[in-house]
DNA sequence: AGGTGTAGTTAGCGA
DNA sequence: TCGCTAAGTACACCT
């Protein structure tokens, strides 16, 4: 990983251009090339930046009658002080990069090219292969804890199985309910229009098949938001606020009892 | 912008648990405290991060029966060589941090904590105000051109108007074909199935509309996903494939018309 | 502040 | 690889 400081400007083009005025900001180049530009604005996305696979191509312009000592190199885990190098010609600064890196998508003509004007810092560091996220407790862990305590959708009820296939994509959870019928669980975290849209197209389609119909539809959210509730309960679906903690506690109480 | 590169594990508890196993990272903290852990892997996405507004702490564990000399203030645009910490200790270095950083979220109870059990770099820049990115040519200009082109939906098609309201939202472009009967346009720059059913509930709202309907609609983007195609037209829409590139020509041509 | 739609989305999974 | 779906999505816009 390639850490630079520096007063920079930068244009993308690609899918759309975009482009920023001159300001210090912080880049960082991976060791596939891919760079990210970062300023203190924002969330973790960067205000620039090209994913690998991608070729980068860095360049020292030549100020003609002015042969300057530059750093073309890298400094392994060192700092350079560029201040020494551009203090020598301070309007120089201002019309003549101090160097231009150019980072070239390898499958599109995307382009990031940026300049840099003033170099702050400029190190590298390995920080070699990294074991990776392990995450924990998302739309999954609802899933499943459903499938387990499906009477939580009605007292009866059975688990037909999770990721019931069809052939638009899985229903998260398809059961039956009591009274023999078929049930489609959309389960979300947070339950939006789209969500119900997704529902009604498995429903619709479930409900062309004469061996399944009818088939009813139930939401299934931590949160839905009041339009999508609206939504789903006018087209006849049930809407059901999961409570995480809840269904967390209930499986821990189920392993007790083995 | 304070940039640490160091040996660090750490652990995210919110909406999920996401963990990191000790490894070598790049740690950017920003002037809000938001804070983000990147190593090479993956594309802009930092592997774990706090989001602003948030507040930072940050501790120095102490080791009982063997004080050091530990940093604890930043260095301002210089590096920590945080080797001479630690080498004394290379047994402790494995059982106790040589920094601790929390990052609580100020309206959950999110929290990341890091540890950092051996600190490479840990510099500090201030970046000031940034001018932010300017961006030319997403949707918009499909829209915009379009609106121009109305034509390319069908010879003698006139426009009613871009971002037609309703009162489930705009509605892209409004137009009017040869016959007299209004046209409902969708504009994506890659159309899937969520924009067909975008589509749809325009469609059907308008068409409730005596002095609207019929309304037709057409789903017009770049590039349109196989199942998108066959679910509108399944619904009786047209699709239309934009050339950008084409449209943007004729705009040129149209221009030099005047 | 909350809902909705877009994103140079990114990331993961299955066909 | 394509296509779909979720994401600690982020971000802009609008009510």
């Amino acid at each position: 990983m390639r850490i630079i400081v520096a007063d920079c400007s930068a244009r993308y083009t690609g899918r759309l251009n975009a482009s920023l005025d001159r300001a210090k900001r912080v880049l960082l180049i991976k060791a596939d090339s891919s760079c990210l530009i970062f300023s203190e604005l924002g969330s973790y996305k960067p205000l620039n930046w090209m994913t690998a696979p991608c070729t980068l191509h860095e360049s020292v312009p030549q100020c003609s009658g002015n042969e300057r000592a530059v750093n073309t190199g890298i400094v392994e885990a060192a700092e350079v002080d560029a201040a020494d190098v551009t203090d020598d010609d301070a309007l120089d600064n201002d019309c003549i990069p101090e160097k231009v890196i150019t980072v070239c998508a390898d499958k599109s003509d995307d382009v990031l090219a940026i300049d840099l004007w003033h170099i702050y810092s400029d190190q590298m560091h390995e920080l070699g292969i990294d074991p990776g996220l392990v995450k924990d407790g998302v739309e999954d862990h609802l899933q499943h804890y459903l499938a387990e305590q499906i009477d939580r959708i009605g007292k009866g009820a059975r688990l037909v199985r999770r990721e019931y296939p069809t052939a638009i994509g899985p229903v998260d959870i398809m059961a039956i309910d009591a009274e023999g019928n078929h049930v489609a669980i959309e389960i979300k975290r947070h339950g939006g229009i789209d969500g119900v849209e997704q529902l009604t197209r498995y429903c619709t389609l479930l409900n062309r098949d004469p061996l399944l119909t009818p088939v009813r539809g139930i939401f299934a959210a931590q949160t839905i938001t009041p339009q999508a509730k609206v939504l789903a309960e006018d087209r006849g679906f049930h809407c059901l606020i999961l409570d995480y903690e809840s269904m967390k506690h209930a499986e821990s109480d189920t392993l007790t009892l083995f």
